[in-house]
DNA sequence: TATTGACTTTGAGTTAACTCCAAGTTGTAA
DNA sequence: TTACAACTTGGAGTTAACTCAAAGTCAATA
């Protein structure tokens, strides 16, 4: 699969691709004999966690480490274990977050939408 | 209340503080006569939805926006509504985003347990 | 009232995460 | 076999959201 595929696939630059792997956010990318990336199965898996890691709000700085790590084996597999359980809980947290503020737009929302009828808001 | 205890109650810091109010993202704060930020009731509340919204990962230019047509009056009241509608939409959508980050995360971690009690990963 | 610490502003600097550019290479279609 | 789009690299530039520094002002205490 060309760059450009997978650039459409999962609508992401291709800048963006070749950034994540410069930095290590995904390992490096099977080429062909010229050197053009040809991204196999493996490959496009990286890719898939990255997107789905990074739009969860995981920094590239983790998932660079945790690339780091899984490259050098076996050994490591308690560290990314606890890698993986603290990105978890940092996403558990921002996502109480949200729940917090979808609250507060709700309740606003509502208001706002009273104040439609009336043409003023009574409040705020 | 002065900026110190502002920060301390939201653990933020005054240079946010100060920062947010400059650019918009805040009203102005109410001042001593010597032009010192006395935080008022209202004050605070502004406040604390900015930390709540940009906690959700509101764009600081959507709140400043909002700050603005509030400011313009009730004849803003249609275009704050559906500001908030949108803001609502895309935290709903990120949290979406954070489900699917975590399913997979769960996978893993599931994986990574197995593996811990093997001393191996049997794929990845 | 003098000192000290917290406050003020303006503007510059930093960080994370891209995003763009220039100059050169690869591969395909005519 | 040449033209031309799509690829390559290395490095510089951009954007959002702070964060810091310098130089000066305010206010509580000794």
């Amino acid at each position: 699969m060309t760059i450009k595929e997978v650039c459409e696939k999962y609508d992401i630059t291709a800048d963006t691709l070749r950034y994540y792997e410069r930095v290590g956010v995904i390992p490096n990318v099977t080429r062909t004999a010229g050197g053009i990336r040809d991204y196999q199965e493996t490959d496009i898996a990286w890719v898939e966690n990255a997107i789905c890691f990074r739009d969860a709000g995981m920094p590239v700085e983790m998932l660079i480490e945790y690339v780091k790590l899984f490259q050098e084996g076996d050994s490591t597999i308690d560290a990314r274990a606890n890698l993986l359980k603290e990105a978890r809980e940092a996403i558990v947290e921002a996502k109480k977050k949200y729940d917090i503020a979808l609250e507060k737009l709700d309740y606003k929302i509502g208001r706002y939408e009273i104040a439609q009828k009336t043409g003023k808001l009574t409040w705020e």
